[in-house]
DNA sequence: ACTCACATGACAAATCCCGTCATAAATGCA
DNA sequence: TGCATTTATGACGGGATTTGTCATGTGAGT
């Protein structure tokens, strides 16, 4: 099996907000819970999640405004409007918003899983063919060989870009120069000079400029640490 | 009003057929028929249509394995699924087999055209994501700015693919060089060289070699047509 | 305070892209 | 066929970009 999905759900009803979440826990998926469209819309925003089921109706606003406000910060995610409001009408709304698919309340537990299955397989096709890596706000288009952050283009040497490549793929991961030589230089033995160093250095002049926060962390005696999601500087908790 | 979207119906019962066609007229759809999943397959895999519409049981099979053989063709259309059956469990098995919307009969009108709008409107979304212009085997990818013919890369300058990416948008139509001046070079003068030419001509080279054929056609004393379905040097039908 | 690892600015070699020119080839016409 | 005009293409050099090296500055840990 395969690591779980992170799935948000946006729901005020705690209980309809747990039974959603079992039911989804039965099609692998990990359930994060936001009460709020406010809250909903800045959690998805983090390009965490790849699928987003939204409450049609909460206290803080409408579901179909709260998918604009979300595709309008940029987030690619799947979107699955659930509504008590099963009318034709209501779906015909949803989906012309920017949903990508609409569910009745009451629904089928067995439907539900199908349908988040649904769009789960698509958000893979998605990214599988116009793959895309996203860290918070940094965005790696690995065919177009571009980088964003946020909306504005860090433009990168090929080289700088493998390497960043490199990084994202082992993220959260100790990487160490040796690594660095072999996959991104293909250089199978020790060059003697600091290339690693010096390209580390332009890669992230770059990157922490436009990401206005550290990304790439030094282990000392050891490698190098891509982390963008690493909280900035500050101790406890 | 935009022009109408060219969309697929495959639907052997001529009455339903004539309905549906009817129905998306409000849509601004431009609607063609085939009778047979053999013949749709066909057709939607010259990837004409940005939307294809499947009717799930037809004499030569079933909807569902029409949409593996249009995926296994390539086509990247989006692809809706209308049953008779309309249960949980057959539109379940219709999305996770690759389609992108499932619709039961009888559906209402109004439905119907909001399901087609909300899928142009995705391939809209996907098209300029990942934009693609195809002819023949000749792909070109606009925001990677490569391109392949077949599986093989083809290297281009920037200029030549800035080049390349003109000629397709006018395919088939004479380009003068003045517009090419205008348009690839900014230029709003004529810089009494041949600029032009060489970089045809070495684009030519390229794209000719990998193709196995003349892709870019001179004509003499007007300007170049780029044409890559042109068949090859014989006269007549 | 000292040492060692890392960071970074500056420089130079290598590469690639592009426009120009000169010359060859091809086309159309008389 | 021969001539004039248009197009094709190989070669050259300027210029920008990329990349690796080195020398020096900075900071962490002992």
């Amino acid at each position: 099996m395969t690591k779980p999905n992170p799935v948000l759900i946006v729901e005020d009803d705690a209980e309809m907000a747990k039974e959603m979440a079992e039911i989804l826990k039965g099609a692998n998926c990990a359930t994060d819970l936001c009460h709020t469209f406010e809250a909903g819309v800045e959690a998805a925003s983090s390009g965490r999640y790849p699928v987003v089921i939204l409450d049609r109706m909460l206290p803080d606003g409408d579901g179909a405004d709260a998918v604009a406000r979300l595709r309008a910060k940029g987030s690619n995610a799947m979107v699955l409007v659930v509504s008590a409001l099963g009318r034709a009408s209501n779906r015909i709304e949803g989906l012309e918003k920017g949903a990508d698919d609409y569910l009745a309340k009451p629904f089928d537990p067995d439907e539900l899983r199908a349908r988040v299955r649904a769009l789960l397989r698509r958000a893979d096709s998605i990214a599988a063919e116009n793959d895309f890596m996203v860290f918070g706000s940094l965005q790696i288009r690995l065919k177009a060989r571009n980088v964003h952050v946020g909306q504005t283009h860090v433009p990168l040497s090929p080289r700088e870009f493998d390497l960043l490549v490199f990084f994202a793929r082992n993220h959260g991961e100790l990487v160490t120069r040796m690594q660095l030589l072999e996959n991104v230089w293909n250089l199978h033995f020790d060059p003697q000079t600091n290339v690693v160093d010096v390209h580390v250095s332009r890669l992230r002049g770059k990157l922490d400029r436009a990401c206005a926060r550290p990304v790439l962390h030094t282990a000392r005696g050891e490698g190098y640490i891509f982390d963008p999601m690493r909280p900035i500087a500050s101790e406890s908790e």
